[in-house]
DNA sequence: GCTTAAAATTCGGACCGTCCGAGCTTTTTC
DNA sequence: GAAAAAGCTCGGACGGTCCGAATTTTAAGC
């Protein structure tokens, strides 16, 4: 069955396909009846107009295609609480929103929406007005809520894991698969006793992956010592040190690099007798080994998700909403030993999926 | 003075409109000498091609009329240990391919590959007079190698977790969100002391994924006991049912139905005292409440990926492979206890995402 | 060196949806 | 009743792409 065109719905309406085509952009020029007919007869047939492609025709026919640029909205929801590493982090996703956007034809508005910027209702109106249908959020502190937009109209990629108000296809770092290879590596390099410290909090919105993998390989990784989990709901020197000097760690994992100094305070000669990872670049400026989010490519990777879906006029709130990852790549660092005897790694490298 | 075209270019230099359009999209047909030419005439005109005019012309080219679209292959490895459970899931799987890609337009061929079907460089050959650049590969047991085929004239999705020999994109369920989900599900139904019993090998090549959400879970569910996971190679009555009577869970996940005769057989009355949960829809005949990892969905996600790749003249091994994932649903059944004064709930439904 | 076949290179029909001037029909005005 | 105005619909052309076809060039065989 051939997919429905303007002009297939001309020949079966007996109309031309300049009425047909302004009829459903609702030119005022078709008689009222007409519009009517064309609809019904554009339902029937499955016919859905594409935005995207009428505004580029548009363009072109106006001899203006050259210069011509889809426009893709970046929601950031801003909040009070909102900490320098978050905005980091989101900095970083926009970057790579704004260079596929920019390598698909496309410009980026960025909009501030939450307490401190636009309400939604105030965010729908700019929207319609400009034009924008496609819609990248960036990474919010919690659950946010966005269903008050006309989602309808929009179609919507969120730059983290799960959202449900509305539900939204995501894209995001593999936390679990990241530190199942970063284990496995740290393995091969010979460390026997690792151990985690983690605020729960920044595990509770990924549903303890970080935890989940760690313990979860604690059991299969040959010869490791099960280090219990430093759990707290924060972290502070003394609580660090009792339990590093408790637990005797050959390798430390966590997000915050004072840890360093905290481990140095007990005695640990870093990275000769110790050695520490941090589990997210962005907190550190290259003083220590960590794990690279790409949020780079992240960004990228939602913007053609994004694209893909306005041009295939996939609007309104997916039946199937799906998640896509990307694995964290390591950046090696002075905090981390190299393996015994192994010869010298290149900087930067994806986790490798399975250790056979 | 006029916006330059490829028209416009194209009487300039005396070539076809579709030479230049060719050479400034970089295709192979044209020779590298005229290439050059149209480039600097290019440049020296002002024109600058539009990447978004191009991609929605190209979409709707390719996206018309009632001419197929081309074939897609189905890869299947094949082994003499490939289980019955295993040949049904990758049915289900080529069932949702097949109608997905009816819908985009493709034809869909199955090749059996590996120790007991087609040997890769026969099948590349096959691949290469059929016309076949775009290919979903099946669930294989372990880790299967393709590196054999010549990969710079396909795109190919494993539709599995990760595959590297050589690295693909890749489409699956996802277990541990599916496991975090399911936890809570039952938790708010009131089970206190949820047991998990697996075997290693269904496990490992999810990188633990069933046993990480459960550990982690076990933490920061409240009141939850921490029943300890029953892990053997070979899960045997005798082993589950010490393993039971021992630990006394209210409600047991894992992959084999055989367990509700055991439980019953230890005085559990199902689903009154206790409860069971199948971890593989495919294992059960409606007989338990079962996780459905929709695996016609899955498929269709995967040939959703395919086409687009096709689309996009994508081929090749990717630089930056990424998963894509569906959570299961919870299938109910006469296996599983409803919430206590709860009124009953759909048969099917998504897993909540988070439980607040 | 000529002929034939294969490969390389280029071309052109047709597609998509839009704009806007033009054409046809209907209604209104004088 | 004729002319003008308004309402409604039509079609040429735009620009870049796909892909089968045509043309040109190169290679192989005698």
């Amino acid at each position: 069955m051939a997919t429905p065109t303007l002009r297939t719905l001309a020949r079966e309406l007996g109309l031309s396909r300049t009425t047909v085509s302004d009829a459903l952009r609702g030119s005022p020029r078709v008689k009222p009846e007409t519009v009517e007919r064309v609809r019904a007869a554009a339902k029937a047939a499955g016919y859905d107009r594409n935005p995207l492609a009428g505004a580029v025709m548009s363009f072109l026919r106006r001899s203006c295609g050259q210069k011509f640029r889809g426009v893709l909205g970046v929601l950031e929801i801003v909040s009070a609480e909102q900490s320098l590493n978050a905005q980091r982090y989101n900095d970083a996703v926009f970057e790579g929103v704004s260079a596929k956007a920019e390598q698909l034809g496309f410009k980026v508005d960025r909009f501030q929406i939450g307490a401190t910027g636009l309400k939604l209702s105030r965010l729908d109106s700019i929207l319609q007005t400009r034009g924008i249908n496609g819609l990248i959020v960036l990474p919010a502190a919690g659950f946010p809520d966005l269903s008050g937009l006309s989602w309808t109209r929009y179609t919507a990629v969120y730059v983290d894991y799960f959202v449900d108000s509305p539900p939204m296809h995501c894209v995001c770092s593999d936390h679990y698969r990241s530190m199942i290879g970063l284990l496995r590596e740290l393995h091969a390099r010979g460390f026997r006793r690792p151990g985690l410290f983690i605020e729960t909090s920044l595990d509770e919105r990924l549903h303890f992956r970080w935890e989940g993998a760690f313990l979860a390989l604690q059991h299969y990784v040959p010869e490791i010592s099960k280090v219990p989990i430093l759990r707290p709901a924060r972290v502070t020197p003394e609580v660090f040190q009792e339990w590093f000097e408790k637990y005797q760690p050959d390798v430390v994992l966590g997000h915050f690099p004072d840890a360093v100094a905290w481990m140095k305070r007990c005695g640990a000669k870093i990275p000769r007798t110790h050695s520490f990872v941090c589990l997210n670049s962005l907190r550190t400026q290259g003083e220590c080994a960590a794990l690279d989010f790409q949020a780079p490519q992240l960004g990228a990777r939602a913007t053609e998700l994004v694209t893909g879906h306005l041009m295939h006029s996939e609007f309104g709130i997916p039946s199937q909403p799906s998640l896509t990852t990307l694995p964290a790549r390591l950046l090696e660092g002075p905090t981390l030993r190299a393996s015994g005897g192994k010869a010298p790694r290149p900087a930067r490298r994806t986790m490798p999926a399975a250790a056979v």
